[in-house]
RNA sequence: CGGGGCGUAGCGCAGCCUGGUAGCGCACCUGCUUUGGGAGCAGGGUGUCGGAGGUUCAAAUCCUCUCGCCCCGACCA
């Protein structure tokens, strides 16, 4: 293609919207511009990138056995109503309105569609299993888009749905799938992880994020530094080592030894309500504190017990208590509840509230809770001899440095990922409510158990170049490169170095080499800080010096590797 | 939705506090020179100062309202 004739409309400076480098840079490199908030036209050289991410899920999607479909965007707000969804989803939905004034939305996913789909069109276990996916424009009008194509309001999605006869098929269907994702985002160039990652309301058995590291993701991964567990915040599960032991080999380590149950101690702690304060008042470290957080999820209220240098993972606890969503009580209802003022809340002699201790607590004695008196808090208290909680459950935030809860030696590192892929084993939750049964060998119908896998096109290149750029521009992985090759003649002026060029050019491309030549008039400098700016992997550099010895200059953009090739020799052979 | 900020030429910004002729760099157009890392000289201004209303002899500047965008938080591919 010649540059001259093409969409690419660089900055020499970074535009003032952006925030995070890859916006930054997509926009500084001619690839996309915004059109409104969250919603960004793709020029040539974007979208060329999107194409070759969807060609690289296409082959892998279809060599899985999954076939393609493609679902209309506008969607009958009837679907919706079905699955309750309508209504959950929230200003979220972008609803409108047909010229009959029927209720439509613009589709943000598309479980309905399928379900109903396969709900007519499927009868038998003989059609079965079927994995359909798509490619498709979705729109969510998200509370704050952001950060360019990392989380537009309108972005591409590739999504598919699994349909099996039983839990051996669908956790087949899921393997399939979540091997094709490992395949896809390598063949993308990207370092990532599959995280074990939280089912959330969708529910069902299973789920993983397709993580890219990058400092700057959205999301916090802990992965182990030992075993290769890895997992969202929402879903990881750490151990502490105990800080205070009881056990006689723990004498002379670094635990302290606690070998007895002190007795029970009241002590006066005037206006001292957090944890800081009360521990610097007594004089002991936060960890030796167990705070009492009463909590109210959906309709119970609970109090939950906490080291004190530790936080509540509100979603774990919501979660436990089969809920969506798990609130501090207000001061005020705090006090209602335990009788004392928020700050000086405690388990010993709390009545009417069930008791949910971390699993940290166990390992505690002889610690420091609230008295569930105005300045009053309990020293030296003991599980079972001062208070027993109704449960332990994990239900704290995992920190940097705790110990991997599948291995013996590992220890968590909290690190940042882009999640570019999601995988759902989502059970029988749209069949059910939706009516999508199939017949087995004895006539008896069952509902149709599904899985459902996206990926965020737009996500994963906006997470390609997170990954991969540096002072001067964008690296394109080969795979995902918008072209392989730019052809850079320095002096438009020169006959021979132009026609040499175009011969590589032309070289180039009959032998299929995804070629752009810079046949712009412009200086060496202008043409060499575009190259690298929009990321080409291979630069071919064209001057005079070296057209006189029959050579050109072949630089690899991300090492900058510089060799020198026969004019002639790299014409026949396209070897770069 | 809560908190913070921005809106002036295509892009990046100054001017606003303290009202008085709209400015700088880059880009762009013309000509000449230049041609291996965003060229030099000369000439050219392309603007509804986001919009509406108000105060004033006079508003980019002060006041009110409004629209758009960005950043931080609670949700998500």
């Amino acid at each position: 293609m010649y540059y001259s004739k093409l969409l690419i409309p660089t900055l020499r400076e970074y535009p003032g919207e952006a925030e995070v480098i890859s916006h930054r840079l997509m926009l500084r490199a001619g690839m996309i511009r915004r059109l409104a908030a969250g919603i960004y036209n793709y020029l040539p050289l974007g979208y060329r990138v999107i194409r070759k991410i969807e060609s690289i899920i296409r082959e892998e999607m279809d060599r899985a056995g999954a076939q393609e479909v493609f679902f209309p965007m506008v969607l009958p707000a009837e679907l919706w109503r079905e699955t309750g969804r309508w209504d959950q989803y929230g200003k979220e939905l972008l609803r409108l309105k047909d010229r009959n004034d029927r209720d439509f939305c613009l589709g943000p996913t598309h479980e309905e569609v399928v379900t109903d789909l396969i709900r007519r069109e499927v009868k038998s276990y003989r059609q079965l299993p079927l994995n359909l996916y798509q490619i498709q424009t979705k729109f969510r009008d998200e509370i704050r888009p952001r950060f360019g194509l990392m989380r537009g309001r309108e972005f591409i999605m590739k999504d598919a749905y699994s349909f099996d006869t039983d839990e051996t098929g669908a956790e087949k269907s899921y393997r399939k799938m979540y091997d094709a994702y490992m395949a896809i985002f390598r063949r993308c160039g990207l370092t990532f992880k599959p995280v074990e990652a939280d089912t959330g309301l969708i529910g069902g058995s299973f789920s993983h994020e397709f993580m890219v590291l990058a400092d700057t993701g959205e999301e916090a991964i802990v992965s182990c530094d030992s075993c290769g567990y890895a997992a969202n915040m929402e879903k990881a599960e750490g151990r502490v080592a105990a800080g205070f032991s009881l056990r006689p080999q723990d004498v002379g380590t670094d635990l302290q030894v606690c070998p007895e149950l002190l007795p029970l101690e009241k002590k006066i702690t005037p206006g001292k309500k957090s944890v800081e304060d009360v521990a610097v008042f007594i004089g002991v470290e936060e960890e030796r504190l167990v705070k009492t957080l009463i909590i109210r999820g959906g309709e119970r209220i609970v109090a939950a017990l906490i080291r004190g240098d530790h936080e509540l993972h509100e979603i774990k606890l919501a979660k436990l208590l089969g809920c969506t969503e798990a609130q501090l009580l207000s001061p005020a209802e705090v006090e209602e509840v335990t009788g004392a003022p928020s700050g000086f809340s405690g388990p010993v002699g709390l009545k009417g509230i069930p008791i949910i201790a971390d699993l940290a607590i166990k390992d505690m004695v002889n610690f420091i809770v609230g008295g569930n008196e105005r300045d009053l808090h309990l020293l030296n208290v003991n599980l079972f001899r001062d208070f027993a909680p109704d449960q332990f459950a994990d239900i704290r935030k995992v920190r940097e440095g705790d110990e991997c809860s599948r291995c013996d030696n590992g220890n968590l590192a909290i690190v940042r990922g882009i999640e570019v892929g999601h995988t759902f084993k989502l059970g029988t939750k749209y069949s059910e409510t939706m009516g999508a049964t199939y017949l087995d060998e004895h006539g008896r119908p069952h509902f149709i158990i599904m899985g459902c896998y996206g990926i965020g096109v737009g996500r994963t290149m906006a997470a390609a170049i997170e990954q991969n750029h540096d002072k001067d521009g964008l690296i394109w992985p080969s795979s995902i490169a918008p072209y392989k090759v730019i052809i850079l003649p320095l002096n438009m002026e020169s006959e021979k170095v132009y026609g040499a060029a175009e011969a590589i050019y032309k070289g180039l491309e009959e032998k299929g080499i995804e070629v752009l030549f810079d046949d712009r008039n412009e200086r060496a400098g202008v043409k060499f800080k575009d190259a690298d700016l929009i990321g080409i992997p291979y630069q071919v550099i064209v001057g005079d010096k070296g057209i006189k010895r029959g050579i050109v200059e072949i630089k690899e953009r991300a090492t900058r590797a510089v060799k020198e090739v026969e004019v002639e020799k790299l014409i026949l052979t396209g070897e770069l």
